[in-house]
DNA sequence: CTGTTAGCGCTTTCAG
DNA sequence: CTGAAAGCGCTAACAG
């Protein structure tokens, strides 16, 4: 029952005239007459007439769709860097199409397998943390389909790339504890195939040996998700050390605020007894009691960068050299650390 | 420099068959002979064939995309929403397009006019709380695509609708707290435009009044916003008046956070003082200390619902009766709240 | 200034 | 069983 869209033979039968005329008369054509262009767009406006897209890009051989490929989209981070890529992407006319790959390698597979199919313009890609084979990226790659990754790396991956300074952070955040008097400072890590994860911990080990402090290995523990869940069982080993840690770096809130509860409820106070500091500054991490002190990460900025350089190169005439982008992350120190 | 996608004329050309003699061998036509139908699937794969979507879309007049229109992304309710859309619609083929309103109207009308423009083939869409005017909306049902709005109400809209029944949420929490012994009960309301602000607040004096407890005005105020910043004036004005509130019912949990945070911040303690409950289940608020108390949405099955009715929508015949479907949320009872 | 033609990739009659 | 032709909506030579 849907009434048809006007097409531009519709007008042009109306109007006696012929498609093409129609068409130049649409888009400011030097060789037109100005009364049909007239009467053309009059009609087109009455008639409501919107070209049809699936047409143009048919005939052009693009889609004017972005894939955009994430782990998730309820955390913060996530959504915050989706963001960035629409604030370009969007007033361009690109659509964006956003997946989830749930963390999942096997989805992530099915989902580009799909992006592809359905021929997006360009992909930007940040990795569950399964993926350590990346065949499918080289897919695109072989494709010539523009890729940017961004957030979480794939050595090997020759595509443009726009990460966080992951260590500079963790550093930071360590360095802080260590100079505000923690002596035993313990990492909750993530999860170890991430390439975030080994940059943080990175951070962690340098800015212990920059203090002159022991690397005590029981001080590392993995978590298993990103979650204030995924915090909790990581603190209750460390909580049954004879000697329990005195400042913790957590691979991000999420696992800081699960593991702030776990010290609250066993009565050992934050920041006297133990130092907190997470990563990501999500926007609850501010009210919680204390306040978390945290490693800012410049999510829209990622976002909005990673938008503009695949932008450029689906756009650009002939190759120019890959980009590697590095963004910087900030320490906000706030109530769960002890003043320096 | 993008090596060209083979196309079914290719294959044709290469086997010296007729392109429609491909199409039928890839379809599993009937009438095809089996070898003919070998050598075609065979080169296909080798080609690494896949059909242009494109062309299908404009041969079929139809996109194979969906126009998804939230507020914003970044809270944790629509985006467990999206989640629930995107598991209908993706294993179907679907392109789910996500777009931000930003809870702006004119941001939401551009929306809808380029999702129309790009002719997808339903919408999903969640209004903005400055959208009082329904113009934009009716046009999408003049023009015969299916919508569906979900979360937030438009009066007068004539389309299918899925909502959460806010009324029974906000009455169960506000009588669970005159149960528990609060006897100044405060509430902290959303916008006034929200269709979900109205039956929350109606909810809130309903429970008052079962409960024989007399309706104070200035016990009602409003948030701007739903972060925690926009919980802490509204909690301050409540803690400035002579006699303040032992209970505060706040429009979802993050104003409940921002308000926990000031309460907490007085000295005043939380729920000997003051009981405080939320709306959504944020991830975050069973963290808190003490953990919030709040009403629990079914998010996903709201964003599953959605997509399956319009799905049907889409598919269906014979036009079949508008749906208006209400899911039941929950209450969590937590450490915000005083036993009963 | 305007019409004709061809073609983007595919399916679907209609003839063989 | 297979091919030719038409057409989805549009644009871009190429002629006038």
């Amino acid at each position: 029952m849907k009434k048809k869209r006007a097409t531009i033979t519709d007008i042009a039968r109306e109007l006696n005239i012929s498609p093409s005329t129609v068409s130049r008369a649409l888009h400011d054509h030097p060789a037109i007459n100005v009364k049909t262009k007239k009467a053309v767009v009059a009609l087109a406006k009455k008639l409501n007439y919107h070209p049809n897209l699936q047409a143009l890009n048919l005939l052009r051989k693009r889609t004017n769709t972005i894939g955009v490929i994430v782990p998730e989209i309820t955390s913060y981070f996530f959504s915050a860097v989706i963001n960035g890529i629409q604030h370009l992407f969007n007033p361009l006319g690109y659509n964006v199409i956003i997946a989830q790959s749930n963390e999942s390698f096997a989805e992530e597979c099915q989902i580009i397998d799909t992006l592809m199919a359905i021929q997006v313009d360009g992909f930007l890609i940040s990795p569950s943390f399964q993926t350590t084979r990346y065949d499918k990226l080289k897919k695109i790659v072989d494709s010539h389909i523009p890729l940017v990754i961004f957030d979480r790396d794939c050595a090997g991956i020759k595509v443009d790339k726009v990460f966080v300074d992951e260590y500079q952070g963790a550093f930071q955040a360590v360095d802080y504890l260590a100079k505000s008097g923690c002596r035993r400072i313990a990492h909750i890590a993530g999860p170890a195939s991430l390439s975030t994860s080994k940059h943080r911990l990175r951070g962690y080990l340098d800015a212990l040996r920059e203090n002159n402090m022991d690397i005590n290995e029981d001080f590392i523990i993995s978590c298993k998700g990103f979650l204030p869940e995924h915090g909790i069982k990581p603190v209750r080993r460390l909580l049954n050390f004879p000697e329990i840690p005195d400042g913790i770096f957590a691979f991000n809130d999420g696992v800081a605020i699960g593991a702030m509860s776990v010290i609250k409820d066993k009565g050992i106070r934050i920041p006297e007894d133990i130092s907190v500091i997470g990563f990501d500054d999500d926007p609850h991490s501010s009210y919680f009691k204390p306040s978390l002190t945290t490693v800012m990460q410049p999510t829209y900025e990622l976002g909005l960068l990673s938008a503009r350089i695949l932008n450029n190169r689906i756009n650009e005439e002939s190759p120019s050299a890959l980009r590697l982008e590095t963004l910087f992350p900030e320490l906000l120190v706030r109530g769960s650390s002890r003043k320096k």
